[in-house]
RNA sequence: GCGAGAGUGGCGGAAUGGUAGACGCACGCGACUCAAAAUCGCGCGCCGCAAGGCAUGGGGGUUCGAGUCCCCCCUCUCGCACCA
């Protein structure tokens, strides 16, 4: 298709959207100080910035779109909006370009950024460019290395040994979802765990504020605070010592954690998992130990198998004591299902009571001993079938912990057990501390120098700069392979020492630039009087999938540098909006490879074809745009033949933000249509002339319509704008378009003025979502030395928002009769009075008594008569 | 399995316990046109000629009145998933 050509009454977007985007940026409209001088309210909205990985998607139009419309709103409303946009630089699709194509990481970073800048800035985004900043420039990425410094100062870092996954063919570290059926995803060599030293921020030790905060952020989604809760996991137990019978290397006894002390006489077996340390020391003289858990690891890669892997377990033969049953020993296994990374890594199993012990136990023909009584059952018959009982009720076969209920049982449990010295209470979390080392070129230098005589040694002179000369020809790490630049004398002591070569998580990059935005060229992280003018971020919008990891990091990024005062801030986002995603209908052609929509012509009748074949064309499933589903549509080529506003009108008047939207070309027509409709009836008006400045004192009955119709607008849209109701927005300017479109122009200054001022507010109220055609509609009215963009927004007149006439609707025993029509306000006994003369309410009430009335003031009346 | 959310016309969706389906898309008819596009007008939940009846996943309940509140069930989507 063509592009429109323009013709006059024909809004030609093409030439007006440039216009406007360097009279904007010509007249500064978006900028602002680090710290602003005037008391007017401040308001920092924030998009979660983009990864350059060349173009922008959809998903991006989408979220930008929302953010551009609350920075614009808000503008509009007397504050002063901090909108800034910056580049999530780092990461591995920049170092995959360079092995596969030969590209410098930084060049080609760079080079996408300048293509996505400039896709953004046809978007039209109010957005205060003079703060860009990419994680990837050294003026970021060394205030993060200052801040590392800071927290490992602070305690907040620590080095120590983990478990990686690792690609023995790349010879990298691989990331979880990396591992794909226990194999490299670019190499698909096996994947080894190896244990490697590796850099931890300390998370857990923020993990009660983390979640106690959570209640705070009244302005998140819901279910965001339920996903942190969970992955938070703060559960409160015991932890409970198990003496060995017979001690076994440097193993005195077997530490467990469990929620259900309680339940401990129902005890039949102790588990550990298969990495637990004692495990490991039995299979050094143990084969068939050596060999079992081999076959765990094995197993253990891939998260299919996990989901279906029956319960195995192996006895070692060893034996523990049990703390209330001195005469009692019990077996101890080493069983698939108990988690390491959990707990003590070891537990004690109580099958009556535990669904997972309960399967184990079956399978290994172990004793089931229920210990608690379900109400209403009998001690003497109760029996556990192939179901644990986990419900309440009463201890029993437990010695001094009978008759309790399980609250009482736990805390005497506690007791016994830390008088006996066996154990104590404990609140065990979830949540892991964060490993940030990552093997890898094109990331953030860890600042660290490794001193055989000092040890860890903090960088001097940041920042630690990448090297630019690296070869991406070997696999592994090109840093390490650098032939000089990890060499460097040891800060401290002059000695020959090498530098930390690993570099850090992006996940760390993107934790803190909420903040430097505040200050992006300070010569500090952040300037402590701008961050407390701007922070925290008012409204922070994106994508559901970063509900936990980036969230939460962000979170303990603001709690580690308030502990390292570089921040006085206890929470970094105010308000969570998370948009939903944008999904395409999926075409496949006869012989089953997916098309593109450009490809495909689609008919009234659902049916489908290729546009140049003329082959039948299967559409699919309407699912999230991705590339390998070629259901992707390009927001380049559709700004380009539609223009930014029809994109962002359509983004936002399809569906509520929160929902899954479906972009379909119908409806990007239907928005490019209003658009022009908007664009002809606006030209009409400022073609009939001027219209007095103030409103006529007396009203045609079409004028009053009119105006009343625009103010009412003023206040819909208002509200809708204020709750993220953007589609309901939409709705009421098509409302007042419509009202306009039907008020013809009259020979009275009444009319004109009506009109005129509709016109006028049309154009404000489309303002924050379509920015050009507000800009332009003004242009027709008027000459006026204040552009949109820097007009107010407009305010209802309370008088105008006053109907003159209300419908209320007449039930008759909650059955709609009819309706009548008054004056707001009116008497119940008016209201009954005419209701009864409508004929098909009187038929309806026709030799019936009425029993009560029913009266909402200009809403409804009901009539109740009675039965029979 | 656990948790959260959602089921309303052909479609996206609207609706402080008070006229269900605003607004849009699609579709149909008409006007304009040589014609098409664009535009404008009318129609458009289902059944029915009509009167009217039936309709918000299904079933029950509260209420003068339920899409909305309560209980049970079904379906779908998204998280988490052997967390002791």
């Amino acid at each position: 298709m063509a592009s429109p050509a323009p013709e006059p009454h024909r809004y030609d977007f093409a030439a007006a959207e440039p216009r406007w985007q360097r009279e904007w940026a010509a007249r500064g409209c978006f900028h602002v100080a680090d710290c602003p001088a005037d008391g007017r309210r401040k308001y920092y909205v924030l998009e979660m910035f983009p990864y350059p990985s060349g173009r922008i998607h959809m998903g991006h139009v989408r979220n930008y779109t929302l953010g551009d419309v609350v920075a614009r709103y808000q503008r509009a409303r007397g504050a002063v909006v901090l909108h800034p946009m910056g580049w999530d630089a780092f990461g591995l699709p920049a170092e995959n370009a360079a092995r596969e194509r030969g590209i410098h990481p930084a060049r080609w970073t760079y080079d996408n950024i300048a293509t996505m800048r400039g896709e953004l800035q046809r978007m039209g985004l109010s957005l205060d460019w003079s703060r860009e900043f990419a994680t990837c420039d050294p003026s970021y990425y060394r205030h993060q290395q200052a801040l590392f410094l800071d927290f490992l100062k602070a305690g907040l870092v620590e080095r120590r040994e983990a478990w990686v996954n690792w690609d023995p063919v790349d010879q990298t570290v691989l990331a979880n979802e990396q591992v794909i059926d226990g194999r490299g995803w670019r190499s698909g060599a096996p994947v080894e765990k190896k244990l490697l030293s590796q850099w931890f921020l300390k998370i857990t030790r923020f993990a009660p504020d983390l979640l106690a905060a959570l209640e705070t952020l009244e302005r998140w989604p819901e279910r965001v605070r339920v996903m942190q809760e969970k992955w938070i996991g703060r559960s409160e137990g015991a932890r409970v010592r198990f003496p060995l019978t017979e001690a076994k290397a440097d193993f005195a006894a077997i530490e467990v954690y469990t929620t259900r002390p309680d339940t401990l006489y129902g005890m039949s077996f102790l588990a550990l998992a298969p990495e637990h340390p004692l495990a490991a020391a039995l299979s050094a003289e143990n084969p068939a130990i050596a060999a079992f858990i081999a076959e765990c690891r094995r197993l253990g890669t891939s998260e299919a198998v996990i989901e279906t892997a029956e319960k195995q377990g192996l006895d070692t033969g060893l034996r523990v004591r049990h703390p209330f049953l001195p005469d009692q020993t019990f077996p101890v296994w080493i069983a698939n299902f108990v988690l390491m990374e959990y707990g003590t890594g070891a537990i004690f199993g109580c099958p009556a009571h535990d669904q997972r012990d309960l399967d184990f136990a079956r399978k290994y023909r172990l004793p089931v001993r229920p210990v608690v009584l379900p109400p209403g059952a009998e001690a003497a018959s109760f029996a556990i079938g192939d179901e644990a009982y986990d419900g309440p009720g009463a201890v029993f076969n437990s010695g001094f912990l009978d008759g309790l209920a399980a609250d009482a049982a736990k805390r005497a449990a506690i007791e016994a057990l830390a008088r006996g010295g066996h154990g104590e209470g404990v609140v065990n979390w979830r949540l892991r501390d964060w490993g940030v080392s990552r093997q890898r070129y094109w990331g953030c230098p860890i600042p660290v120098i490794h001193c055989e005589a000092c040890g860890v040694v903090p960088a001097r002179d940041l920042p630690v700069l990448l090297p630019e000369d690296v070869s991406f020809d070997r696999p592994g790490n090109p840093l390490d392979h650098h032939p000089t630049w990890k060499h460097v004398p040891c800060p401290d002591c002059g000695r020959p020492a090498r530098r930390e070569t690993d570099t850090f998580d992006t996940f760390v990059d993107s934790s803190w630039y909420f903040a430097r935005f505040c200050s992006p060229r300070a010569e500090r992280p952040v300037d402590p009087e701008a961050a407390r003018h701007w922070l925290p971020v008012d409204q922070y919008i994106g994508g559901i999938e970063h509900a936990i990891l980036h969230l939460l990091y962000s979170r303990f990024f603001t709690r580690a540098m308030r502990a390292t005062g570089h921040l006085a801030l206890d929470e970094p986002f105010a308000g969570l909006f998370t948009q939903g995603m944008v999904t395409h209908a999926s075409y496949r052609g006869a012989d089953g490879r997916w098309l593109y929509p450009d490809e495909v012509e689609t008919f009234a009748d659902g049916s489908a074809r290729h546009r140049d074949t003329g082959e039948a064309v299967s559409v699919g499933r309407v699912e999230a745009m991705s590339k390998s589903k070629r259901n992707t549509v390009d927001p380049g080529a559709i700004i380009a033949r539609y223009g930014a506003d029809t994109a962002r009108w359509f983004i936002l008047a399809d569906n509520p933000p929160e929902r899954d939207m479906e972009w379909t070309e119908s409806g990007v027509q239907g928005a490019f249509r209003f658009i022009q409709r908007l664009y002809r009836l606006v030209a009409e008006i400022a073609a009939e002339g001027a219209a007095p400045g103030a409103a006529p004192a007396d009203l045609s009955p079409p004028a009053r319509s009119l105006r009343q119709a625009t103010h009412r607008a003023i206040a819909a849209v208002t509200e809708a704008l204020e709750n993220f109701g953007f589609n309901i927005a939409v709705a009421r300017i098509h409302e007042l378009a419509n009202a306009l479109a039907e008020t013809p122009a009259g020979p009275g200054a009444d009319l004109r003025f009506a009109r005129r001022e509709a016109a006028t507010i049309l154009s404000r109220l489309v303002a924050p979502m379509m920015p050009h055609l507000a800009e332009e509609l003004q242009t027709l009215l008027a000459a006026d030395a204040l552009l949109v963009a820097e007009q107010p927004w407009p305010e209802a007149d309370p008088a105008l928002l006053i109907r003159d006439q209300v419908t209320i609707a007449v039930q008759v025993l909650g059955k709609l009769r009819g309706t009548v029509s008054l004056p707001p306000g009116s008497p119940e006994a008016e209201v009954a009075r005419l209701a009864m003369a409508d004929p098909n309410v009187a038929k309806a009430l026709a030799g019936r008594r009425i029993v009560k009335q029913i009266f909402v003031p200009d809403r409804i009346i009901n009539f109740v008569i009675a039965a029979g």
